[in-house]
DNA sequence: TCAGCATTGATTTTTATTGACCTATAAAAT
DNA sequence: ATTTTATAGGTCAATAAAAATCAATGCTGA
């Protein structure tokens, strides 16, 4: 398979949702390599699409080797792909939260049953530790903090919401 | 049995794995030149598959003697108090560690059913977040970047071991 | 236009394999 | 009891085979 037209990284992030789909088991493995030679493209694009497209926050996890026998492995821990959860959750949070309303947020996630205690605790730990970062060591402002929040908030309920 | 083409570690791998799984104990002995007859390889080859793959990371002690009736014994570790368990976090992770490991650290946690798969998605998240804001938008150094991934690690897992 | 996404390729890092040489241990010989 | 010898396993460096990184460049849509 050659290249033709536009979008070789929409195409190649298609092949590999394709490959995911057709299997039974949620992973597949690759060679960075070969699959460059399908494309006619440089190898390093593979790495592009990746970075780019399967990312924790969608959802995705990869694991690699380098070396002989070396190898790509994707895993796709998300199953039901609902866009309405999503823009619920940028609505929810928006572009600014306090740590106070973050840990609100959790609470009620956890008491829907939408994440376990322990998640919960989890992303509580995270918020709470880059808040202490940005307060104690960058100095930063209450609300570039809150930004910050809303941010890390979004991306870990986005990842964990496909799952 | 011979080795024909690839894999020979991996083999080697899922052959100790094997045998410590029909094990009634938790722990095997075996002669380093036998196993690397039985793989056709040369016996430094054993040795490079308990240092990659037997690590205390994964979960494993090595232990052996050399000379007349010499062996290997090579133990499945699993930490039976909260303590050992926050111990061997600590011991593990140190006081830096690079994205890389960290990714590392987590799949052998996931894989030795320590966290679930979501677990480890949200920790990526997180982890790859604060990377992205130290490199990206605080302009720090690779090694200071380390640190922070290093002290949210520990408390991401010390919390979530406690729960 | 121009800011951000996409593409490329040179360089670096990691992993696997092999073999030559080193060290430790037990048992036999003195 | 001491020395010798045979028999294990350990270490390290060289080489090959993959993937990762990074910076430079190209492209495209608002």
């Amino acid at each position: 398979m050659q290249n033709f037209g536009q979008n070789l990284t929409q195409n190649i992030e298609n092949y590999i949702l394709e490959m995911l789909n057709s299997e039974d088991d949620d992973f597949i493995k690759l060679r960075r390599k070969e699959l460059a030679e399908i494309f006619g493209c440089v190898p390093s694009q593979i790495n592009y699409v990746l970075r780019s497209r399967f990312t924790p926050e969608n959802g995705f996890l990869v694991e690699s080797r380098r070396g002989g026998n070396g190898f790509i492995r994707i895993l796709k821990i998300s199953c039901e792909n609902t866009d309405d959860k999503l823009n619920h959750i940028d609505d929810l949070i928006g572009d600014y939260v306090s740590e106070r309303d973050a840990r609100k947020i959790l609470k009620a996630f956890q008491e829907r049953n939408l994440i376990t205690m322990r998640e919960r605790l989890l992303m509580e730990i995270s918020i709470r530790h880059s808040d202490e970062l940005g307060r104690d060591v960058f100095g930063l402002s209450q609300h570039k903090r809150g930004i910050i929040i809303a941010e890390t908030l979004k991306r870990m309920l986005h990842g964990i919401m496909l799952a």
